[in-house]
DNA sequence: CTGAAAGCGCTAACAG
DNA sequence: CTGTTAGCGCTTTCAG
């Protein structure tokens, strides 16, 4: 069994609250006093027991996170940021993986709610994501900070990328390297696949460059979707010479299906993922992409979480929207560009 | 507030005993008392306090995953194999990120351990690992698994891949390759970076192929360092035609030094690394690697760490080692061989 | 079958 | 400055 307080008092002849008070640094304790309890709790090893703690304070400096993927490098650098934000203010993190499943998001939802945590970060796999926010957040008294998947309500915490400047970025992008027969391989159904189509679109729309149906098609979320979906834009009568994929994993599917048709990239097909995954700088063709600054979304959930953890009254919700950025490589630059 | 088995009890005029009872499913309950707890219970969306019931049982239900770098897509692929499998047992996971430094390390290991976790598992990140465990490891009843680094004592429980088999299979895959002057650009002085160096030391020795020790060289965990390792290999008077990298990272950086010297891979040099990183299928040189089977050692910890959070006496320690698994690409694929 | 009593280890509020 | 009293929400033990 682990040294309890109750063990440091009855050996200093002192009492628990003493104790105490001396562990958490209250001025009314003698300095005398203070200083032969610390030694002791030092000679023992005392660890407190947040257990118990928690039940008392109603605070457990846990910060839940659940997302649909850890394997995803985006999620992974989060969930990065997120931590080394948080460390210093004593929080530690329960993880919790939705698998892109929306039951199974609930009951991870209720399981880590159940835990009292004092935060929670989400980044929603839910299906019918217009309809709103998880039913059991909307009754929680817990602050809870969503990402990624923007919501269709207004009146909650959530940081990520805006996906529609997003998709004009990149399109835009392919326009200045002379493209002028864009395709997008589009993303699923929810709130990022939407509105990065959005923002490719207006961008075209924008610069007068005439939208055809048959240049956007789905893709997936993987290498495998984009490959056929690069094959099927490369079977059209007139192929693109600019494709904007919905995310890195899609764009590099796309690749392969380009250089196994024996085109060239980006002289034939100038290529734009989206993402910047980690490894992106060594695929096949270097690839161009979009930075969604995931490093910075953690931080900035964090950062916003912390607020409202402190605060008494919760303070009005915020939505951050950070600011996508091109990173231009290979697969998009051509030679008449620096 | 959130509701606690005290209303449903003051609701249903019986005693908060036999609630508490009926939600965990006790016998001696009658059928119809039961039923009536379990209905209000759903109506009023009763959750049980985790903090409550853990303070009471001694049981949390949290495991600490301590790692050092969660981008790190070997550890995340660990952290999802060990969440996967503890789900089902109602296990969550606290994660927490050493940062590749020992003293970080130490601070999370013993935030962790006051949480009370019911197990924990640890990629330790410990400099002078040929020492021991952590000391706080040694004098815990917490059940624990270390996972990738071995240490240097055996009456612990440890799950990670045999790093001197992989390090053999690699130096004999590229010999089967015909490579007859084979380097190695070596890790860290760290568990795996030792045992891969002595792995690829005895594949030469056993095959009477010459060691030099101009072959070895220094290449750190990144990229960057490859890229250095390998200039400085290709600038010997006798350049090796086979390089096995401590990982893939580095063989990325590796190739992207081989191609830039002009000559070809596999043809003058051919590349292996180890760790089947995400991309490297689609990596400029598709690389072959050595598959440490990641989400396999966390399943094999989880498994463990269930067994003996399950057991009253602790289990003897296991000790598992995941048999590396070669997966050739074109990075060390040449034409005599099929 | 049901419930009263005691306690898990700690803290908040107040009294000496 | 120090200590007492009363919980936090739940479970364990044992008596009805």
């Amino acid at each position: 069994m682990a040294v309890r307080m109750k063990d440091i008092a009855d050996d200093l002849g002192v009492s628990l609250m003493t104790v105490s008070k001396a562990l958490r640094g209250h001025i009314d304790i003698s300095d005398d006093t203070r200083q032969r309890i610390l030694r002791r709790a030092r000679e023992l090893k005392y660890q407190p027991n947040w257990i118990a703690r928690s039940l008392a304070t109603r605070r457990t400096f846990i910060v839940g996170l659940v997302i649909p993927d850890l394997m995803h490098s985006f999620f992974a650098e989060v969930a990065n940021g997120l931590t080394k934000e948080l460390a210093p203010f004593g929080y530690q993190i329960v993880l919790a993986n939705s698998d892109e499943n929306a039951e199974t998001e609930q009951r991870e939802l209720d399981l880590v709610l159940a835990r009292n945590v004092d935060g929670l970060v989400l980044a929603s796999a839910q299906h019918d994501w217009r309809r709103g926010i998880p039913r059991c957040l909307k009754n929680t008294s817990t602050p809870f900070v969503l990402i990624d998947r923007m919501p269709a309500v207004t009146n909650v915490n959530y940081v990520g990328t805006c996906d529609e400047d997003l998709g004009t970025l990149a399109t835009e992008h392919l326009m200045s390297q002379g493209c002028t027969r864009i395709a997008h391989i589009r993303g699923p159904d929810n709130p990022n696949g939407v509105r990065r189509l959005q923002g490719f679109q207006s961008a075209l729309k924008k610069h007068g460059l005439k939208t055809s149906s048959q240049y956007v098609v789905e893709g997936g979320t993987k290498d495998g979707g984009g490959y056929r979906a690069m094959q099927e834009l490369l079977a059209l009568n007139v192929p693109p010479d600019g494709v904007f994929c919905y995310n890195d994993p899609v764009a590099a599917g796309a690749i392969k299906a380009v250089l196994e048709s024996g085109r060239s990239i980006p002289g034939d097909i100038a290529i734009i993922g989206a993402g910047n995954v980690h490894y992106s700088d060594l695929l096949r063709v270097p690839l161009s992409t979009i930075d969604q600054g995931a490093a910075q979304i953690g931080e900035t959930a964090a950062r916003i979480l912390v607020e409202c953890m402190g605060a008494k009254t919760p303070p009005p919700p915020k939505c951050v929207l950070i600011p996508p950025r091109l990173v231009v490589r290979d697969s998009s630059r051509r030679d008449h560009e620096v």
